[in-house]
RNA sequence: GCGGCUGUAGCUCAGCUGGUAGUAGCGCCAGAUUGUGAUUCUGGAAGUCACGGGUUCGAACCCCGUCAGCCGCCCCA
């Protein structure tokens, strides 16, 4: 038997009425904020994402998917979409379009990890960039955006998440000034850590072990070493934010796995998550767009809604129901039933119809389906003009003509 | 990539210290005579007990391996 390969699952109805749902608002919120859709291949040369993502990530050194095509190319399958925004943003001299880029995209990523709870090897995400200002404000707005758009789903309890990692100027000045600070007290922090102090020392801000907090606490904090431009653009985007009544927290020790990020980062988590408690991360990246070979200075900011964690984390709807079960009675009303219900579907009714099937059948179908309305059209009928319109709620039944099928349906009754 | 737990009908699960699977619940299908569902009653189908080895007279049950799922680590959405 074949099987969905790991890490992959198959989304059911009703699910999928849930992910329609989370998508719809998602394009409502972006269309109000002058947000549009933009659709990049799965595809990607593999040199994009080490160049964009950057090689010495976790994502790229390991949990790519990447192939060799028949001509010799290496290819990838997107682990995610900033980068390949950015390719499209330059191969097409987006940056010559006036004005900002908003653009949105709804698609899956893949990433070769060990699948648990709320990570999947092809898993979705709904994100958005803003390319080319550099305004505080832009970041204050799409921050307020995603606010908008998690609340509008019906997610409660989230927390949202902001920091400053500073620029190209003031992080390396900060993290020179981690390492001395970690020299002498990293013999006394976890094994990660100890190899962390090493690697990237930034990733012992963001170590989970409850004994190493203490002496985590005590390390610098990046927000003291912003440089005169990075934090006057902090302060800005707090203060954007308190104007909107957002509720935000800063945590300093904010890190983020992805090399591209610079000056604004933010994160939103969600308690009901498990260990990936992360619904959405994003931030600046001024200088992405250079670094994928723009002659032209583009910054932007942008983010990515992990939707299965979102719809993991919503409340669970259910699927449209037929609003009339047509249960014909023999071959000259299954005739008429098609053609029926091919004008009732022309104004917006759901119709279902009961092919070859008894009454008794098509009457339990109809129930099991949530119909609203069960409609039995047989000899009788046809030999009156009419038909029997069952109401499968209130169990009453009357005999109707064509025209008080789309009256009574329509008032919902 | 590393660790822990789990793997019996479509789903949720029983199955005693190993003797070769359950009238279980839900679901599905059919019937309770004529053109009426959801309630009720009756009946039915469906499992190579994840897969492959081993121990044993005998394994769903014990041992080993594989695979899958879940949970955690790493990291991230």
């Amino acid at each position: 038997m074949f099987r969905a390969v790991k890490g992959t699952r198959d989304l059911l109805p009703p699910d999928t009425a849930v992910w329609n749902r989370v998508e719809r608002i998602a394009r409502e919120v972006f269309r109000a904020y002058n947000y549009h859709e933009i659709r990049t291949p799965i595809l990607e040369e593999e040199q994009l994402f080490a160049r964009g993502v950057g090689a010495d990530t976790d994502i790229v050194s390991k949990e790519m998917y990447a192939f060799e095509d028949r001509d010799g190319s290496r290819l990838v399958l997107r682990p995610e979409n900033t980068a390949s925004v950015i390719r499209a943003y330059i191969e097409h001299r987006l940056d010559q379009r006036p004005g900002v880029q908003k653009l949105y995209y709804i698609g899956p990523m893949f990433r070769r990890e060990r699948p648990q709870k709320g990570r999947y090897r092809q898993f979705f995400q709904i994100g958005a960039e803003a390319i080319g200002s550099e305004s505080p404000f832009v970041d204050a707005e799409v921050i307020e955006m995603v606010s908008e758009m998690l609340t509008r789903t019906g997610l409660g309890g989230f927390t949202l998440l902001i920091n400053s990692v500073g620029c190209q100027n003031c992080r390396p000045q900060f993290v020179e000034k981690l390492r001395a600070a970690l020299k002498p007290v990293a013999a006394q922090l976890c094994v990660d850590c100890q190899r962390r102090a090493e690697t990237n020392p930034l990733r012992v801000l963001d170590c989970k072990v409850p004994e190493d907090q203490p002496l985590i606490e005590q390390l610098p904090s990046i927000l003291d070493s912003l440089c005169e431009i990075c934090a006057p653009h902090f302060e800005q985007v707090m203060m954007y934010l308190a104007d909107r009544g957002i509720p935000f927290e800063v945590k300093p020790r904010l890190v983020r796995g992805l090399d591209y990020y610079m000056r604004t980062t933010f994160e939103v988590t969600h308690g009901d998550l498990g260990a990936q408690n992360s619904v959405l991360g994003g931030g600046r990246y001024d200088g992405l767009a250079e670094s994928l070979g723009s002659s032209v200075h583009s910054p932007g900011i942008g983010f990515s809604i992990g939707e299965d964690r979102l719809v993991m984390t919503v409340a669970r709807g259910e699927d449209s129901a037929p609003d009339v079960f047509i249960a014909p009675l023999g071959e000259a009303a299954l005739r008429h039933a098609g053609v029926l219900a091919r004008d009732l579907r022309r104004v917006g009714v759901t119709v279902e119809v009961a092919a070859n099937l008894k009454l008794k059948r098509a009457m339990e179908l109809a129930n099991k389906a949530a119909a609203r309305y069960a409609l039995i059209l047989g000899d009788d009928e046809i030999a009156a003009g009419v038909y029997t319109l069952k109401n499968m709620r209130s169990t009453e039944q009357h005999r109707v003509t064509r025209e008080q099928i789309i009256e009574t349906i329509g008032n919902g009754n």
